[in-house]
DNA sequence: CTGCATGCAAACCGTTTGCATCCCC
DNA sequence: GGGGATGCAAACGGTTTGCATGCAG
Protein backbone atom coordinates (compact mmCIF):
# COMPACT_ATOMS: atom_id res chain seq x y z
CA UNK A 1 0.00 0.00 0.00
CA UNK A 2 3.15 2.64 0.77
CA UNK A 3 5.33 3.45 -1.57
CA UNK A 4 8.23 1.42 -1.80
CA UNK A 5 11.74 2.10 -0.26
CA UNK A 6 12.65 5.20 -2.12
CA UNK A 7 16.36 5.29 -2.08
CA UNK A 8 17.01 9.03 -1.50
CA UNK A 9 20.30 10.48 -1.86
CA UNK A 10 21.06 13.03 1.07
CA UNK A 11 22.66 16.07 -0.90
CA UNK A 12 24.28 19.16 0.48
CA UNK A 13 21.40 20.42 -0.18
CA UNK A 14 18.35 18.42 1.20
CA UNK A 15 20.47 18.44 4.21
CA UNK A 16 20.61 22.02 4.67
CA UNK A 17 17.05 22.05 3.78
CA UNK A 18 15.67 19.46 6.27
CA UNK A 19 17.85 20.95 9.17
CA UNK A 20 16.68 24.14 8.75
CA UNK A 21 13.06 23.18 8.46
CA UNK A 22 13.46 21.16 11.61
CA UNK A 23 14.85 24.54 13.44
CA UNK A 24 11.76 26.36 13.14
CA UNK A 25 8.04 25.93 14.74
CA UNK A 26 6.27 27.54 12.37
CA UNK A 27 5.62 25.95 8.94
CA UNK A 28 7.09 27.72 6.26
CA UNK A 29 6.87 28.13 2.81
CA UNK A 30 9.00 27.16 -0.10
CA UNK A 31 10.60 30.45 -0.27
CA UNK A 32 10.39 30.91 3.11
CA UNK A 33 12.45 27.53 3.50
CA UNK A 34 14.48 28.84 0.42
CA UNK A 35 15.35 32.05 2.61
CA UNK A 36 16.11 30.46 5.40
CA UNK A 37 18.38 27.94 3.09
CA UNK A 38 20.04 30.56 1.04
CA UNK A 39 21.99 32.12 4.46
CA UNK A 40 24.02 29.02 4.26
CA UNK A 41 23.76 28.38 0.50
CA UNK A 42 23.56 31.05 -1.66
CA UNK A 43 24.13 29.56 -4.94
CA UNK A 44 21.20 27.00 -4.29
CA UNK A 45 18.09 27.53 -6.71
CA UNK A 46 14.77 28.19 -5.64
CA UNK A 47 13.95 25.17 -8.52
CA UNK A 48 15.92 22.77 -5.93
CA UNK A 49 14.33 23.98 -3.02
CA UNK A 50 11.09 22.95 -4.25
CA UNK A 51 11.79 19.95 -6.25
CA UNK A 52 13.18 18.40 -2.72
CA UNK A 53 10.73 19.76 -0.33
CA UNK A 54 8.37 18.06 -2.75
CA UNK A 55 10.58 14.88 -2.89
CA UNK A 56 11.08 14.20 1.27
CA UNK A 57 7.73 14.73 1.40
CA UNK A 58 6.57 11.90 -1.38
CA UNK A 59 9.00 9.92 1.11
CA UNK A 60 7.62 10.91 3.87
CA UNK A 61 10.94 12.75 5.53
CA UNK A 62 8.77 15.80 5.79
CA UNK A 63 5.26 16.88 5.52
CA UNK A 64 3.55 19.05 3.44
CA UNK A 65 0.64 20.36 5.13
CA UNK A 66 -2.36 21.57 2.44
CA UNK A 67 -3.77 23.99 4.66
CA UNK A 68 -5.53 27.22 4.34
CA UNK A 69 -4.07 29.99 1.93
CA UNK A 70 -2.33 29.99 -1.67
CA UNK A 71 0.71 28.61 -0.42
CA UNK A 72 2.10 25.12 0.61
CA UNK A 73 3.41 24.81 3.74
CA UNK A 74 6.25 22.12 4.94
CA UNK A 75 6.68 20.40 8.49
CA UNK A 76 9.54 18.61 9.64
CA UNK A 77 7.47 16.84 12.26
CA UNK A 78 5.35 14.30 9.79
CA UNK A 79 3.29 12.97 13.10
CA UNK A 80 -0.39 13.96 12.75
CA UNK A 81 -1.30 16.83 14.41
CA UNK A 82 -3.56 19.84 13.91
CA UNK A 83 -2.32 23.26 13.35
CA UNK A 84 -4.01 26.78 13.80
CA UNK A 85 -3.68 29.65 10.89
CA UNK A 86 -2.97 33.30 12.06
CA UNK A 87 -5.80 35.09 9.82
CA UNK A 88 -3.94 38.40 10.35
CA UNK A 89 -0.42 37.46 9.62
CA UNK A 90 -0.82 33.79 8.03
CA UNK A 91 1.15 31.68 10.19
CA UNK A 92 0.87 28.29 10.86
CA UNK A 93 1.70 26.97 13.97
CA UNK A 94 0.94 23.53 15.62
CA UNK A 95 -2.02 23.62 18.49
CA UNK A 96 -1.59 20.99 20.82
CA UNK A 97 -4.70 18.96 21.65
CA UNK A 98 -4.92 15.34 21.13
CA UNK A 99 -5.89 13.71 17.83
CA UNK A 100 -9.07 12.63 17.54
CA UNK A 101 -9.49 9.22 15.88
CA UNK A 102 -12.69 8.47 15.87
CA UNK A 103 -13.62 11.20 13.64
CA UNK A 104 -12.48 8.84 10.26
CA UNK A 105 -14.76 6.15 11.33
CA UNK A 106 -17.47 8.85 11.81
CA UNK A 107 -17.41 10.34 8.47
CA UNK A 108 -16.81 6.54 6.58
CA UNK A 109 -20.59 5.86 8.02
CA UNK A 110 -21.77 9.42 6.41
CA UNK A 111 -20.08 8.85 3.00
CA UNK A 112 -19.48 6.94 0.21
CA UNK A 113 -15.88 8.13 0.01
CA UNK A 114 -13.22 5.30 1.16
CA UNK A 115 -11.80 7.79 3.72
CA UNK A 116 -7.97 7.76 5.12
CA UNK A 117 -7.48 10.81 6.54
CA UNK A 118 -8.69 14.34 8.34
CA UNK A 119 -6.96 17.23 9.57
CA UNK A 120 -8.34 20.30 11.56
CA UNK A 121 -7.47 23.81 11.17
CA UNK A 122 -8.54 26.28 13.84
CA UNK A 123 -8.51 30.23 12.78
CA UNK A 124 -7.40 32.86 15.17
CA UNK A 125 -4.93 36.19 15.82
CA UNK A 126 -1.79 34.88 17.02
CA UNK A 127 -0.52 36.69 20.45
CA UNK A 128 1.69 38.93 18.16
CA UNK A 129 -0.82 40.32 16.35
CA UNK A 130 -3.02 40.92 19.07
CA UNK A 131 -0.54 43.50 20.06
CA UNK A 132 -1.17 45.15 16.92
CA UNK A 133 -4.79 45.81 17.41
CA UNK A 134 -5.95 48.46 15.50
CA UNK A 135 -3.36 48.12 12.31
CA UNK A 136 -4.80 45.11 11.69
CA UNK A 137 -5.05 43.47 7.88
CA UNK A 138 -7.25 39.88 7.59
CA UNK A 139 -6.46 38.14 5.10
CA UNK B 1 -17.24 43.98 15.36
CA UNK B 2 -19.29 42.16 11.41
CA UNK B 3 -18.72 44.42 8.13
CA UNK B 4 -21.19 47.12 7.46
CA UNK B 5 -24.18 46.58 5.42
CA UNK B 6 -23.10 46.46 1.87
CA UNK B 7 -25.34 47.61 -0.49
CA UNK B 8 -24.39 45.48 -3.17
CA UNK B 9 -25.71 45.49 -6.58
CA UNK B 10 -27.57 42.31 -8.06
CA UNK B 11 -26.17 42.61 -11.29
CA UNK B 12 -26.61 40.00 -13.97
CA UNK B 13 -23.36 38.83 -13.86
CA UNK B 14 -23.85 38.43 -10.33
CA UNK B 15 -27.23 36.56 -10.24
CA UNK B 16 -26.68 33.98 -12.91
CA UNK B 17 -22.80 33.23 -10.74
CA UNK B 18 -25.22 32.83 -7.65
CA UNK B 19 -27.48 31.13 -9.50
CA UNK B 20 -25.27 28.67 -10.91
CA UNK B 21 -22.77 27.85 -7.77
CA UNK B 22 -26.18 27.30 -5.74
CA UNK B 23 -26.99 24.40 -8.61
CA UNK B 24 -24.05 22.31 -7.61
CA UNK B 25 -23.14 20.45 -4.50
CA UNK B 26 -19.72 20.10 -5.15
CA UNK B 27 -17.38 23.51 -4.35
CA UNK B 28 -16.49 24.45 -7.71
CA UNK B 29 -13.33 26.80 -8.36
CA UNK B 30 -13.48 30.30 -9.42
CA UNK B 31 -12.14 28.42 -13.27
CA UNK B 32 -15.21 25.69 -13.26
CA UNK B 33 -17.96 28.57 -12.14
CA UNK B 34 -16.58 30.38 -14.67
CA UNK B 35 -17.00 27.96 -17.35
CA UNK B 36 -20.68 27.08 -15.95
CA UNK B 37 -21.64 30.62 -16.42
CA UNK B 38 -20.33 31.21 -19.43
CA UNK B 39 -22.62 28.59 -21.01
CA UNK B 40 -25.14 31.50 -20.10
CA UNK B 41 -23.04 34.38 -20.39
CA UNK B 42 -20.55 33.31 -23.34
CA UNK B 43 -19.04 37.39 -22.97
CA UNK B 44 -18.53 37.46 -19.56
CA UNK B 45 -14.90 37.96 -18.17
CA UNK B 46 -12.89 35.50 -16.34
CA UNK B 47 -11.61 39.39 -13.99
CA UNK B 48 -15.75 39.06 -13.47
CA UNK B 49 -16.14 35.89 -12.09
CA UNK B 50 -13.22 36.37 -9.83
CA UNK B 51 -14.00 39.56 -8.72
CA UNK B 52 -17.94 38.96 -7.64
CA UNK B 53 -16.85 35.60 -6.26
CA UNK B 54 -14.60 37.31 -4.13
CA UNK B 55 -17.20 40.26 -3.01
CA UNK B 56 -20.03 37.96 -2.41
CA UNK B 57 -18.13 36.36 0.11
CA UNK B 58 -16.95 39.15 1.55
CA UNK B 59 -20.88 39.99 2.39
CA UNK B 60 -21.31 36.50 3.38
CA UNK B 61 -23.64 35.83 0.01
CA UNK B 62 -21.45 33.03 -0.43
CA UNK B 63 -18.22 31.39 1.48
CA UNK B 64 -15.03 30.59 0.40
CA UNK B 65 -13.42 27.47 1.16
CA UNK B 66 -9.50 27.51 2.69
CA UNK B 67 -9.22 23.93 2.04
CA UNK B 68 -6.18 22.23 0.49
CA UNK B 69 -5.07 22.29 -2.88
CA UNK B 70 -3.80 25.67 -4.62
CA UNK B 71 -7.65 26.83 -5.74
CA UNK B 72 -9.82 28.67 -3.45
CA UNK B 73 -13.08 26.98 -3.41
CA UNK B 74 -16.87 28.33 -3.49
CA UNK B 75 -19.78 27.76 -2.03
CA UNK B 76 -23.37 28.58 -2.25
CA UNK B 77 -24.34 27.21 1.22
CA UNK B 78 -22.73 29.64 4.24
CA UNK B 79 -23.80 27.39 7.77
CA UNK B 80 -20.10 26.19 8.52
CA UNK B 81 -20.50 22.60 7.83
CA UNK B 82 -17.07 19.99 7.22
CA UNK B 83 -15.56 18.95 3.76
CA UNK B 84 -14.21 16.02 2.40
CA UNK B 85 -11.62 16.09 -0.39
CA UNK B 86 -10.80 13.43 -3.20
CA UNK B 87 -7.16 13.00 -3.14
CA UNK B 88 -7.62 11.40 -6.88
CA UNK B 89 -9.82 14.03 -8.51
CA UNK B 90 -9.29 17.04 -6.06
CA UNK B 91 -13.40 17.22 -5.89
CA UNK B 92 -14.45 18.73 -3.04
CA UNK B 93 -17.93 17.80 -1.04
CA UNK B 94 -19.67 18.24 2.29
CA UNK B 95 -19.51 15.71 4.90
CA UNK B 96 -22.91 15.58 7.14
CA UNK B 97 -21.42 15.04 10.49
CA UNK B 98 -22.39 17.51 13.35
CA UNK B 99 -20.07 20.40 13.73
CA UNK B 100 -18.10 20.13 16.99
CA UNK B 101 -18.47 23.09 18.81
CA UNK B 102 -16.05 22.43 21.89
CA UNK B 103 -13.18 22.18 19.56
CA UNK B 104 -12.75 25.50 19.41
CA UNK B 105 -12.81 25.64 23.63
CA UNK B 106 -10.26 22.88 24.18
CA UNK B 107 -8.26 24.59 21.18
CA UNK B 108 -8.03 27.72 23.56
CA UNK B 109 -7.63 26.64 26.38
CA UNK B 110 -4.08 25.20 24.61
CA UNK B 111 -3.22 28.29 23.17
CA UNK B 112 -2.23 32.24 23.27
CA UNK B 113 -4.27 32.25 20.00
CA UNK B 114 -7.65 34.08 20.22
CA UNK B 115 -9.26 31.36 18.06
CA UNK B 116 -12.87 32.03 16.73
CA UNK B 117 -13.40 29.22 14.08
CA UNK B 118 -12.42 25.94 12.91
CA UNK B 119 -12.34 23.55 10.00
CA UNK B 120 -12.00 20.10 9.52
CA UNK B 121 -11.51 18.51 5.97
CA UNK B 122 -11.21 14.65 5.23
CA UNK B 123 -9.52 13.30 2.56
CA UNK B 124 -10.29 10.02 0.72
CA UNK B 125 -11.32 8.69 -2.34
CA UNK B 126 -14.62 9.22 -3.89
CA UNK B 127 -16.94 6.65 -5.34
CA UNK B 128 -16.08 7.74 -9.30
CA UNK B 129 -12.56 7.22 -8.50
CA UNK B 130 -12.92 4.08 -6.79
CA UNK B 131 -14.32 2.90 -9.56
CA UNK B 132 -11.36 3.63 -11.86
CA UNK B 133 -8.83 1.90 -9.00
CA UNK B 134 -5.85 1.28 -11.40
CA UNK B 135 -5.66 4.06 -13.05
CA UNK B 136 -5.50 6.40 -10.23
CA UNK B 137 -2.89 9.11 -10.05
CA UNK B 138 -3.30 10.76 -6.48
CA UNK B 139 -2.35 14.37 -6.63
C1' DC C 1 31.65 6.95 -17.16
C1' DT C 2 26.85 7.28 -16.06
C1' DG C 3 23.07 9.06 -13.95
C1' DC C 4 21.05 11.69 -10.68
C1' DA C 5 21.08 16.48 -8.71
C1' DT C 6 21.78 21.21 -9.34
C1' DG C 7 21.45 26.27 -10.90
C1' DC C 8 19.33 29.04 -13.94
C1' DA C 9 15.75 30.82 -16.57
C1' DA C 10 11.73 30.42 -19.02
C1' DA C 11 7.10 28.64 -18.88
C1' DC C 12 2.95 27.87 -16.44
C1' DC C 13 -1.31 28.47 -13.81
C1' DG C 14 -4.39 30.72 -10.84
C1' DT C 15 -5.45 35.22 -9.48
C1' DT C 16 -5.40 40.27 -9.44
C1' DT C 17 -5.46 44.71 -11.48
C1' DG C 18 -5.65 48.82 -14.75
C1' DC C 19 -8.26 50.75 -18.04
C1' DA C 20 -11.59 52.05 -21.45
C1' DT C 21 -16.32 51.23 -22.16
C1' DC C 22 -20.94 50.29 -20.71
C1' DC C 23 -25.09 50.47 -18.15
C1' DC C 24 -28.16 51.62 -14.51
C1' DC C 25 -29.81 55.00 -11.36
C1' DG D 1 -24.41 62.70 -16.33
C1' DG D 2 -21.96 60.01 -12.86
C1' DG D 3 -20.50 55.98 -10.32
C1' DG D 4 -20.23 51.48 -10.14
C1' DA D 5 -19.80 47.11 -13.03
C1' DT D 6 -18.01 44.91 -16.98
C1' DG D 7 -14.80 42.81 -20.64
C1' DC D 8 -10.38 42.58 -21.92
C1' DA D 9 -5.66 42.07 -21.48
C1' DA D 10 -1.60 42.72 -19.14
C1' DA D 11 0.73 41.99 -14.72
C1' DC D 12 1.63 39.28 -10.75
C1' DG D 13 3.07 35.63 -7.35
C1' DG D 14 3.81 30.98 -6.51
C1' DT D 15 5.19 26.75 -8.61
C1' DT D 16 6.94 23.72 -12.21
C1' DT D 17 9.88 22.43 -15.90
C1' DG D 18 13.60 22.10 -19.60
C1' DC D 19 18.17 22.17 -20.16
C1' DA D 20 23.11 22.45 -19.84
C1' DT D 21 26.43 21.65 -16.33
C1' DG D 22 28.27 19.51 -12.10
C1' DC D 23 29.18 15.98 -9.00
C1' DA D 24 29.05 11.50 -6.55
C1' DG D 25 29.12 6.66 -7.00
Amino acid sequence: MNAPTPMIRLTTQRQIILEELSKVKTHPTASEVYDMVRKRLPRIGLGTVYRNLELMAENGMIAKLEVGGTQKRFDATTESHYHIRCSCCGKVEDIDIPIIDSLVGTAAKNSSYQIFGHHIEFTGICSECQKNEGNITIQ
